[in-house]
DNA sequence: GGGTGTGAAGCCGTTCACAGCA
DNA sequence: TGCTGTGAACGGCTTCACACCC
């Protein structure tokens, strides 16, 4: 178990990490295989500093002196962030959102996988939708525990997430990222992310309005 | 200009402001009408001295002693966060994406509303989806400045984001909520803020790993 | 006792400033 | 010269600790 010689990185550096491998993919596309950290930066619209700090804490340092190699650093990044095996991810609710996301995650990375679906209609379920199998909800517990999944993403109507989400636990769900507009609670032993899509176009809304 | 006493608010502050609102509106549904610091700290999974602190900034003081009024505190959130005459918001891309986020907002916030929506797929166009009228993206600068429309939501696929996003601020778009994969630029007087749903999720699953 | 309001302290992430290197 | 790597300073958000009040 402690084999783990990363464990004491920051939320916030994992989560630019995750942007970082992003943004090196798209230069990779483009044929750069080296990169600087101010262009890093500029495209996460963040300081260079704060990417080579980030950068540090990994133990990567930019090999030759034309900046970072943009292979090796994917690379590393995803030795840190991936699990080796891979993971499986399930999604709750076949919905527009739902299906939005699947697309979105279509072929993106080989490490997270989103394999099944789950649904309450009769018309969504014991078919593929976007690509992947959709099961009615009521087969959680089998189909979870058979294909040993760990993270479930809800993209349910907000009235059924407590409910979702309590039968999401019991089915041995340990990582929850919640799209629904209803906060949930989860038991110690599971990570809970939330995100509402409200809250971050009222952000915008209010720094729109502020400059006048 | 500066009949603005609440200039120095927090980012973070106005972030969880617009969330305490959300779970304020649950609770009222619910048929409360007082609610004390630590029950919004719950459901948000922060502490309770987070929450007091951040009405203290805002003024609020928990009227009578059986903690906040449920109703002037949505009042007094929505007369800092929100436009006196409303917002109106355009949606670009009308994929799964664009009508989740539709759907998700329909009738929720009276202030900020979805009024249009932008695609270039010719099936999509110059017809109604899910409730609001969608054009050419062509007709960009036309409509964005009749309708008076200064906040744009970008749901176009990542190839297109970058051009997408030029029309938008040529059209006289001030803020710019990114879905896509594909990071983007702005010129300064623009609030640009990015979501990443692949980030996130692989957020939640380095900590279902770390956990074993 | 169980809540609120808040000065002061603490902490954590960011930024500064600069040494070192090609 | 222009970049990386990093100790030290900084700043802002969060938490502590406690006075006050019903």
């Amino acid at each position: 178990m402690e084999n783990n010689r990363y464990k004491n990185i920051p939320h916030k550096t994992i989560e630019r990490l995750s942007q970082y491998r992003r943004a090196l993919q798209i230069a990779a596309e483009k044929g750069k295989t080296n990169i600087f950290s101010h262009e890093i930066a500029a495209l996460l619209h963040i300081t260079a500093v704060q990417v080579r700090r980030d950068l540090m804490l990994i133990g990567y340092s930019g090999s030759l002196r034309k900046g970072y190699d943009i292979n090796d650093l994917i690379h590393l990044i995803g030795e840190l962030i991936d699990s080796p095996k891979g993971q499986k991810v399930a999604i709750f609710g076949m919905g527009d959102l739902g299906r939005a996301i699947i697309n979105y995650f279509q072929g993106k990375r080989e490490k997270l996988q989103i394999t099944v679906g789950f649904d309450i209609n009769p018309e969504k379920t014991n078919r593929k939708i976007a690509g992947i199998p959709c099961y009615h909800l009521e087969k959680i517990t089998e189909i979870i525990s058979n294909e040993g999944i760990k993270i479930g993403i809800l993209t349910v109507p907000g009235d059924q997430a407590d409910e979702t989400v309590r039968l999401m636990v019991e089915a041995g769900i340990k990582g929850i990222l919640n799209y629904t507009p209803t906060p949930v609670e989860v038991p110690d032993d599971v990570y809970l992310e939330e995100y509402n899509m409200i809250s971050s176009l009222e952000k915008v809304a209010f720094y729109v309005k502020e400059k006048g």
